[in-house]
DNA sequence: CACTATTGGATAGTGCCGCTATCCAGTCAA
DNA sequence: TTGACTGGATAGCGGCACTATCCAATAGTG
């Protein structure tokens, strides 16, 4: 498959491919003179991972840049490519508001997490916007969102494959990012079904 | 309160605020003179709720206008409302990949929801980039992702105020787009536990 | 063998976004 | 009177993700 091709398939024009070639998002086709090069079905799946860690997980380019490498070069622990994923996912609000908010339901959730992981802060920052605009933030008022993240998180570390440890990092990695909007996309409309039918 | 005491309280910039007034996003203060306004406790409300969509939420200043004119003038149904707050968040991706797979996921889940809203083409894209990249994205394997919206937003649409009209709308608005950094640093912190705890 | 289309590679430019900087004249408090 | 501050206007900046152009070297086509 020729560059043109390529692109045909994929939908992503030729300089934007280039563009990401140059960038070292893309491995670089196999040479087959001074002015052609031969792409092949990794390389289309890598374009579409690309496309949909930008267009679906809102990942900007340098994030997405960290996650292929932790997937092609796969660290040995499943907790540090957690983080990797968890690194590209937003990065944390220079201001540490809301971390004694955020320390109360950590706590009353009695999870074991690192105070200093960018999720910490997110969740610090994300409750004090809530307190600010009025809405409750306590440790019994998100009771339900706790509740649902710890279902859908033991489920998903549980679903992690243990045999192959390159497969188990692209099952954390890319799992991790991938859901999200998933989760997002469904709340939202199990809103809209709830308001359709409740509300009118 | 002047304008940079206002500036000094909330963090942001003299420079900032005027561009969010000339961009009418914030209220002008109420004028005393030629060269002098007054700004009190609302502005500040309003410039925090700002930052929060902004930095929190992650909307683009066009959105956060949209949201905010939602909110300042409510409109009368709050289904409309909620139409509003998705519409702010995130918008449908130009192709429609993936319609079929959300149509599978919202038909067993029994939703009564808009094919054409931007959730139910982002429920579609993302899918189609599990699908992409080997992830299971049938019903089946979304069951608990569907579980856990499902709770979530009878229970968010159950607490919907119904005794004030705008007190409802800005919850409706607001809480939508502001829960949603909230659910997905909880699922973050509860991966981070689950991890540390089963994982090593 | 001529010719056209395509390619890799390099470089420069574009469009949008969210500020940020500067300037100015008016004004308020000390 | 003086100096800090203000509203208002305009222009500029830095980052990001492309996009456009050019070039010399082919590869395939007739």
């Amino acid at each position: 498959m020729r560059i043109s091709e390529l692109s045909r398939t994929s939908g992503v024009p030729i300089a934007t491919i280039k563009y990401y070639l140059r960038e070292g998002l893309l491995q670089a086709g196999q040479a087959t003179g001074a002015t052609r090069s031969e792409y092949g079905e990794p390389h289309l799946r890598r374009l579409r991972l690309i496309r949909a860690l930008v267009d679906v997980g809102g990942l900007p380019l340098a994030k997405v840049r960290e996650v292929l490498a932790c997937v092609d070069d796969p660290p040995a622990s499943l907790h540090c490519a957690l983080g990797t994923a968890h690194d590209a996912l937003g990065a944390a609000p220079p201001d540490a508001r809301g971390a004694d908010l955020a320390e109360a339901v950590v706590a009353g959730a009695g999870w074991r997490v690192d105070r200093a992981s960018p999720a910490f802060a997110q969740l610090g920052a994300a409750l004090a916007a809530l307190v600010d605009a009025g809405f409750p933030a306590g440790p019994a008022a998100l009771e339900r969102y706790v509740r649902a993240a710890v279902d859908l998180a033991t489920a998903e570390v549980a679903d992690v494959p243990r045999t192959d440890t390159a497969a188990a990092v692209q099952f954390v990695v890319l799992g991790t990012i991938l859901y999200e909007p998933v989760l997002l996309a469904l709340r939202r409309l199990a809103q809209q079904h709830a308001s359709a039918t409740t509300l009118g």
